[in-house]
DNA sequence: TTTGCTGCAAAGGCTTTGCACGGAT
DNA sequence: ATCCGTGCAAAGCCTTTGCAGCAAA
């Protein structure tokens, strides 16, 4: 089952299997960072928290978000000049960031898994986890400034 | 020519022709921050060239790597609980991430340039960079382990 | 009932900024 | 001579931590 279509009853498990107490907020916040899909950041990820649980603080969010990266639920990506964010989908994956929008969109390509399977038989390295970035200008943005380049 | 064979010529040439001075202080910085391989933080760069130039400040060493990075000379990769580390191989290529010992070793692969040139194609993407993590125990680190396992 | 969690506030750590002096051009 | 850069200190920002009250098991 992929992150975003965990359920509340998969969620509570997830949590009491590992030890953890399943509160409202608990399940909450994990409910957020394991649907989204468009890689939130901590302080998004309260804020729509929030509305539902209005007294959630911010370290309880960031306590929660620790404990599901430590289980290898969610990956953190650090990204220069702005805050951390959240990725639900922690299979191999290529990333593209939009340094215009901000958006990062999923791109999945057999090729990855493949790529980083070889390398790391051909490197004897015991792999744990991956993080394939591509960085640029998405095909919306680009348009949009060519459309304003035309314009003047 | 790659960034980590750069003469102190061409560093004053790169910090020139883009308007700034180059002082003392800027060509050591990018000296040992373009010719490092073992991606340091900005603390070891400080290290490193307080050795040549005492009194250099860390706000200068974060400076000068800031204009290394706007103009694509270096990659600041930022990993969950650790500082920034600064890449100067800015080429597509893997980074094989140790979580034990924190080495970062870089492979050079053919497939990486054309599985990222392949993506960005087809999803129309204007590519402007790209990093290639990949994260696990390298060989040295589990060699250690398995010694160690033996032994009790 | 016990244990662990929440929320607040404060601390922490890395990075950036403001400013006056000094050096590069 | 001008202007930019340096170094210091302070501020900023995101994230983590300590702790007393409280809720889950």
């Amino acid at each position: 089952m992929s992150n975003s279509q965990k359920s509340d009853a998969s969620i509570i498990n997830i949590l009491r299997q590992r030890g953890y107490k399943a509160t409202p907020q608990r399940i909450a916040i994990c409910r957020f960072a394991l649907r989204s899909q468009d890689h939130p950041t901590a302080q998004r990820i309260y804020e729509g928290v929030r509305k539902v649980h209005p007294t959630v603080s911010l370290a309880t969010v960031y306590k929660t978000l620790q404990i599901l990266r430590e289980h290898g639920l969610i990956q953190e990506l650090g990204l220069p000049e702005s805050q951390a964010r959240f990725d639900s989908n922690v299979e191999p994956h290529i990333n593209l960031v939009c340094l215009r929008c901000d958006n990062i969109q999923d791109w999945n390509d057999p090729a990855a898994r493949e790529m980083v399977a070889r390398i790391t038989a051909k490197a004897k390295f015991t792999l744990t986890g991956q993080r394939l970035d591509i960085y640029g200008i998405c095909k919306t943005c680009y348009a949009k400034a060519a459309r304003n380049i035309a314009r003047h």
